[in-house]
DNA sequence: ATCGCTTTTTGCCATTTGGCAAATGATTTC
DNA sequence: GAAATCATTTGCCAAATGGCAAAAAGCGAT
């Protein structure tokens, strides 16, 4: 719970009081490894902010090929959808790489944190504005580069994944096959 | 003007005060082809939407490329950084491919129109999510494509941009060489 | 219609990546 | 610690893509 006030910290101010209406109503879990966090078709009930773990999220192609479309490390909240308010069922799976531990709020609750703390909306914009651009800009030099860059930028941008995360998620990642990312791991040593 | 009203309405209910205040505010400019709307390192002034016409938005790696990372076409809202209020600088261009015609907002204004009409807000956030969710989905699909589906893809979401985006622009925007786009569409064919 | 300029296609060959199956290595379970 | 299971590497060859330069096609101005 720290974690997540110390993070929300850096993009807006909060005083004594606010931050403990957010520690009251904020629960710890936790997700075992290969455990789902959502599941694509199911309605998504909570926001939650990762403390500790790595999950992947992916989606099934129209050739039913699994693909990981990025990873999410600690400090990263865990929006649905557009709007709190609305329904959301998402079309992608989130699972746990590694037993990760999860500060999690229902919508409800999220909801009274928004009407009382004046400013939390634009807080979270900020937070999800960041999150946005930075997958974007990341799958977007993706797209640009050759298998050799796309590992050596991986393993630059998320020096702590590489050695918790299978290669065959990171190949899928990066949009290359396992058995090509494995000469390149070759190569590059 | 008109077409960024109803595009707004699909988001969110206006009154007619509140539609006469945003057409007050906007005014409509002309860009022609190959000028710029924005350059890397030069602060953005204003909030635009594109109401007719392409724009490209680019920048270069560190290889000195130039890449493309996607195309603007008719009906969106083109917005800087995370906030109305921040000095953005961006590190990308935007330039027309062809002749644009553009709604525009001064930020002193847009910040007028969001203190005046309650709701504005989560209409405009609406929007911005929708387009990153719309841009990372697009981007994502890439990377796990070879050239053929990346063309075959293009071609399908943006039938209209085919004929008026010149082949160099869309070969780097797929992450491919032109060369490499030429023959793929030899073979489409 | 012609000239000059830009865009697109093509040829040639080197390099990279994919696909598949087997081999090796690592980890878990009993 | 042996067996079973899962993850990673490797070999082999086919297919896709890149790089470069020349040819062809398209386009606008005269």
């Amino acid at each position: 719970m720290d974690k997540f006030i110390e993070y929300i910290l850096q993009f807006g101010n909060l005083n004594k009081q606010q931050i403990d209406l957010i520690r009251s109503k904020g629960t710890e879990i936790d997700l075992s490894r290969d455990e789902y966090y959502w599941e694509a078709g199911k309605t998504v009930k909570q926001i939650g902010f990762l403390t500790d773990g790595v999950i992947r999220v992916y989606y099934y192609n129209n050739k039913g090929e699994e693909i990981t479309r990025y990873f999410i490390d600690e400090n990263h909240l865990i929006l649905s959808g557009n709007t709190i308010d609305e329904v959301y069922t998402p079309s992608e799976y989130l699972s746990a790489i590694t037993d990760c531990n999860l500060v999690v709020f229902t919508r409800k609750d999220w909801r009274e944190i928004l009407d009382t703390i004046i400013g939390w909306d634009s807080i979270v914009q900020k937070i999800i504005t960041k999150h946005h651009n930075e997958k974007i800009a990341r799958r977007s030099e993706l797209v640009s580069q050759d298998g050799a860059e796309r590992y050596l930028d991986f393993i630059q941008k998320f020096p702590t994944l590489v050695n918790r995360v299978p290669l065959s998620y990171i190949a899928s990642y990066l949009g290359i096959t396992q058995s090509s990312l494995s000469r390149i791991r070759k190569n590059v040593r």
